[in-house]
DNA sequence: TGTACATCAGTGAACGCGCGTTCACTGATGTAC
DNA sequence: TGTACATCAGTGAACGCGCGTTCACTGATGTAC
């Protein structure tokens, strides 16, 4: 079935998809193959268990956020060379690019595990972890660059500083979807791009 | 049973705890009953069915919620009577409550079911629409005194703003649950009051 | 080039278990006359 | 005050269904000699 051998993948987007729309528990093998039009034994002999399907899936989750901020980031970069301007390109390039997918986007599968933890075990949460502390890291080198030639007017926590993007980003998706919107979470990212403004512009 | 005829309430504290912990679909009505020592069917006796377990749950989060905010912002008033002031004193005191719950916040009821949505009626997601729409109201309103008094440094959606209240606490929330710390959701309201504060004040 | 074997990507049937829900029943307390 | 009935807060057994997982098997493609 299925061209080459991309079943594995297939198997992840919808996944990902029912996840994000009812949760890990409530998606069942059974819907995952019925909607790739495979038998419940071909699901496992890509994954040997439904706890591999998950740590898969958040471990190609985080890959690709972080590869995404590499990518905008670098090209804010390629754009302005300054520290701070590079930033805020950065981040009205993360609410453009938020704001154009079409029906919003489909949220965060971090934020999706974060209130179902105790459904995986210590590895899978320790992944998740992680992710969170490398984005921390990430955006407090970055604040730390800006900070060195615009000094804040303000004496601010780096460390919370760099968390706020991801609380910001993981907050306004659990708003947006709630609400129904679309746009909610590029508006708080621009938001925060504000805050960052003036703290940190002369 | 258990005393008087709390068990319903009961029934609710096991049920939020647990929908914390594992997501809604993962939490039995089995576990529940076993941890207050009545059966099955006594579980029946109080809600006829899962999904009106959900509905109180959620409606029973909104309103304490609700209280809180109540409460909390008319004692910043009662302490400065400034719109700004008592805003900056609102947040210091809510931040300073996440910071003393021993074992950090349990989480928002709200952001567990907003990535569980399709496990409930429409009803229960107006609830959860209705409830954010009205922090951002009160938020907004309160924002609006401030900016009155005190022109804010660039012009802000206010909307937004509000918002950001909401936004910040659950994508701190999610991040402190994510990262087992216990304080970083009071760490992420701080960061907003400063902005706040650099916002609108003179 | 032909044959033997290995690997890949699955199929189909069966399993046992736990889940939400129903149903007839119960014992204690409250209320009417 | 005594009796009859109603309500409250459950119990205990049974139900059918869907779930994750296992197992023996298969047909197509790749590789060795």
């Amino acid at each position: 079935m299925a061209g080459k051998t991309q079943t594995k993948t297939l198997i992840l987007d919808v996944a990902e998809k029912a996840v994000l729309e009812k949760g890990f528990e409530a998606t069942s093998i059974e819907e995952i193959v019925a909607a790739l039009d495979i038998s419940r034994s071909g699901f496992f002999y890509h994954f040997k268990d439904k706890n591999e399907l998950a740590r898969a899936m958040i471990e190609r989750y985080i890959n690709a956020e972080n590869e995404l901020y590499d990518d905008l980031f670098a090209r804010a970069r390629e754009l302005d060379d300054d520290p701070l301007h590079s930033m805020l390109i950065g981040l009205k390039l993360l609410a453009e690019l938020l704001d154009d997918i079409p029906n919003g986007h489909p949220g965060c599968i971090i934020a999706a595990t974060a209130y179902q933890d105790r459904l995986f075990d210590h590895g899978v949460r320790e992944l998740n972890r992680q992710a969170i502390l490398g984005w921390r890291k990430r955006f407090r080198n970055m604040f730390e660059d800006i900070a060195e030639k615009y000094p804040p007017k303000v004496d601010t926590d780096l460390d919370a500083l760099g968390d706020m993007v991801s609380s910001v980003a993981e907050g306004g998706l659990i708003l947006q979807r709630a609400l129904g919107e679309n746009n909610t979470v590029a508006k708080q990212i621009m938001q925060l791009r504000q805050y960052i403004q003036l703290l940190f512009a002369k």
